[in-house]
DNA sequence: ACAAATATTGGAATAAGTCCAGAATTGATG
DNA sequence: CATCAATTCTGGACTTATTCCAATATTTGT
């Protein structure tokens, strides 16, 4: 993808009416470069960046950009949440029950929400969330090598 | 539904090789009377069931009964854990973005894996778990009363 | 340059879950 | 019924993930 077709960090931040500073900056690189990472992982990706941040700084910013639409939050059972740039398209993810390991996987409608409740309770259905579980190839074929006696 | 039609916890956890304890009897009806109920929810109506109970107790009761598929373990977005006894059919959820209120869903297929992923990857899918959001009718009408100014 | 508003810092605190040694209980066995 | 091995429970300590907070720093508009 050519640079000119990434949009740019301070530009996105004011087109959002959000100030612009250089943690700001660098969650969203960091977010960009480690899709699904945690907020250790981003800390550590902006430490790498510009040097040093404050975890309630990355706290405060994913809040942020995942509020505005800029970034995305999730939370599949059992993990911390994790942020991805990949917004949009309503997609949904394929989890290894084994390693944890997670891809993305396509939704077959594009948007939000892509399946009609049975019974939708009166409710104002906005999302339905949609996690794949199951093993990955890798841990499948090391799941099935022959023990050893 | 008669009571001759509720299993016996006792029953239940030597049918899967459990020992029988009287705090494994109280976790189960209490995730029976509180379905999505979290481990405090649990202690707290263990603790008036039978008088005390550890929470590493409740952890490792819940952890157990999850594993042999006495009960459900569900973990939505943002939500500890939570325990129903409602298993075997795959239902989902729908949760208020609001309140957190939840209510089980039907599955349209009643098993899993309920959805075909565009792209398994390789990967070995047992299941789709679904997840609807929105808000409910309280906190719609709420939300929509007039401001007065 | 200045000042108000917002953001960041660096801790403290809370919530949720795990680890652990010792005590208690369960259930098989004789 | 007594005994004992295995398992479970207890009551803390500990870890991870996230939020709270006062003081300081930075951004941005004037």
């Amino acid at each position: 993808m050519p640079s000119s077709d990434v949009p740019d960090p301070a530009e996105l931040l004011r087109q959002h009416g959000l100030q612009v500073t250089a943690q700001r900056i660098a969650v969203i690189r960091a977010v960009s470069a480690y899709p699904h990472g945690t907020v250790d992982d981003v800390a550590e990706a902006v430490h790498d960046d510009i040097g040093s941040i404050s975890r309630q700084a990355v706290y405060d910013s994913v809040g942020m950009l995942a509020e505005k639409g800029l970034i995305r939050r999730i939370q599949p059972a059992g993990s911390p949440a994790r942020y991805e740039d990949r917004v949009g398209d309503n997609h949904h993810h394929l989890i290894c029950r084994t390693c944890d390991q997670m891809v993305d996987v396509d939704c077959a409608v594009g948007y939000t929400p892509c399946l009609t409740a049975a019974d939708d309770f009166g409710y104002e259905i906005d999302e339905a969330e949609v996690i794949y579980w199951g093993r990955c190839p890798e841990c499948m074929a090391a799941d099935t090598q022959p023990v050893v006696q």
